[in-house]
DNA sequence: TAGATTGTTAATCGATTAACAATC
DNA sequence: TAGATTGTTAATCGATTAACAATC
């Protein structure tokens, strides 16, 4: 397959939440123009982006919501469910646990991990926090797919290390350093600061 | 001035963070070479942002790791502090509210708002989360910079317009939507869901 | 059928990188 | 000075868009 770039595979997300929608909705088709304009972008775009995946559309008539929501389902690998270890179970870990947006998108935390002693053994709902030298045997004995780093960045790059020895192929990194993982790994960062500063910056000029 | 990228942008920050990184550990100059090893990026590049904003190196010598800080903290407006207003006071709205590194880059939430009559009147710190009913009146009367939204989606959009009626000139949005803003008003959007179904589409495959 | 819209190609646009003269 | 490294230009790469034949 031709190499896919992140930028449609984000694309892809954003259809899959308008298509989401369109459905609850129970419209029956939509043209790309359409899902265009929703998306703030053009036409074009939109079918460039399916067509690499497969001709989804009818011409003359355009999409079928519900097929073509499921079909990016599959592509997105969202028709099945993610197992994920968090470490790092501060506020903002808290927030992303409750989540229930996660959960219906099929991505469940299965383990906490944290270092904190006042924190290891409390539980949020009914998953315990535990101590994160115990997440190398925990997690070789019972493996997660995705791994959620909300660490101070000063130890990000050991719960890394740690993760892909566990056989982690997945890691969604919200500590603000630069981190390291090898072939194979996928790594997505998010920058809070980032976003912030890229306002900031707007609003100086 | 050359417009500039929001990629540009986006590195600048995470030059940022490394200068920081490299003061603290009293590193005195650095070369393109090496910043762009620890951003994970090419010389060219890092040399090449740069020079959209002025001349900061040596020939021969590099960069003087204060100065450049220095420099990059004014581009991006980090040497003022910037007012903010939080919609949606939930566990996400938390977790950025008591995020100490927003405080230290300069941005300070000054208003809380919600509709859950449950929270109105309960404070986080000292500051007291208010009616979203009030916010028009407030905000007219005491500006501040920023938007951060974090409402559930159907919401999103009222919000928007409000912030915009009152002057707000940068929104950062957390809400899985699709928002409008005219122009002159800044919006960054953070897609949680998009990150991780980038995790999962890469899984996937 | 006539009108609408897809899927795809080729053109365009913009971002990244290689290369090197300038110069510390 | 000789070696190192910047700032900048030109080449390359890759993403977006315009255009249109195919076809419902």
């Amino acid at each position: 397959m031709e190499k896919i770039s992140d930028f449609t595979v984000r694309r892809l997300s954003s259809y899959y939440r308008i298509l989401s929608d369109l459905e609850q909705k129970k419209v029956l088709t939509i043209s790309s123009a359409k899902l265009a304009e929703f998306g703030g972008i053009t036409s074009a775009q939109v079918r460039k982006d399916l067509s690499y995946f497969g001709n989804f559309g009818t011409r003359g008539l355009g999409y079928n919501v519900s097929e073509l929501k499921n079909e990016i389902t599959r592509i997105l690998g969202l028709n099945q469910t993610w197992g994920m270890a968090l470490f790092g179970a501060g506020s903002l870990g808290n927030a992303l646990f409750f989540h229930q947006g996660f959960r219906d998108d099929g991505f469940f935390f299965r383990y906490l991990f944290d270092v904190d002693l006042g924190k290891i053994g409390t539980k949020w709902g009914n998953l315990e926090i535990l101590a994160v030298d115990k997440a190398k045997e925990v997690l070789k004995r019972d493996p997660v797919d995705i791994g959620v780093i909300t660490t101070p960045k000063e130890a990000a790059q050991d719960i890394v290390d740690l993760a892909v020895e566990v056989g982690i192929k997945g890691i969604l990194n919200f500590a603000p350093r630069e981190l390291v993982v090898p072939e194979g790994v996928s790594l997505r960062n998010v920058n809070l600061a980032v976003a912030l500063e890229s306002l900031s910056f707007s609003l100086s000029i």
